[in-house]
DNA sequence: GCAGTGACTAGTA
DNA sequence: ATACTAGCCACTG
């Protein structure tokens, strides 16, 4: 079920501040994934609904939703963001210079 | 235990 | 600028 690892990615997400996105790489890198992005796309699918993790505030490297297998969650997290104050721009990106969680060098395990 | 899969990324063309 | 490829490795059947 909830293994080490993605108990360790939840713990990320759930840092990121509302307004704000992170990248698959950067939550790997914080959780010291060794910047293995996949295994934290592969922790968010397998998060249930009803947790409260903000799984909304995780987008992929362009700054786009990424989610393949369900097209309606992508629509879901586009307004949640939207709810937050994040524009999105053409083709349904994000700025990422403009709303990356600026985390510095500051990990977290 | 092995093979296939994937909400990724960085590189190359 | 976009499109394709290889590498990555936990999870699943």
């Amino acid at each position: 079920m909830t293994s080490p690892i993605y108990r360790r990615i939840y713990a990320v997400v759930q840092r990121i501040p509302a307004g704000k996105v992170a990248t698959y790489g950067q939550i790997a890198r914080l959780a010291d994934l060794g910047g293995h992005a996949r295994q934290v796309g592969y922790a968010m699918h397998a998060l249930p609904a009803n947790s409260h993790v903000p799984w909304h505030r995780v987008v992929n490297a362009k700054g786009e939703i990424s989610i393949r297998s369900e097209p309606l969650a992508a629509e879901v997290q586009k307004q949640l963001l939207e709810a937050e104050g994040i524009i999105f721009e053409k083709h349904s990106k994000i700025n990422l210079h403009r709303y990356r969680w600026q985390t510095g060098s500051v990990k977290i395990r």
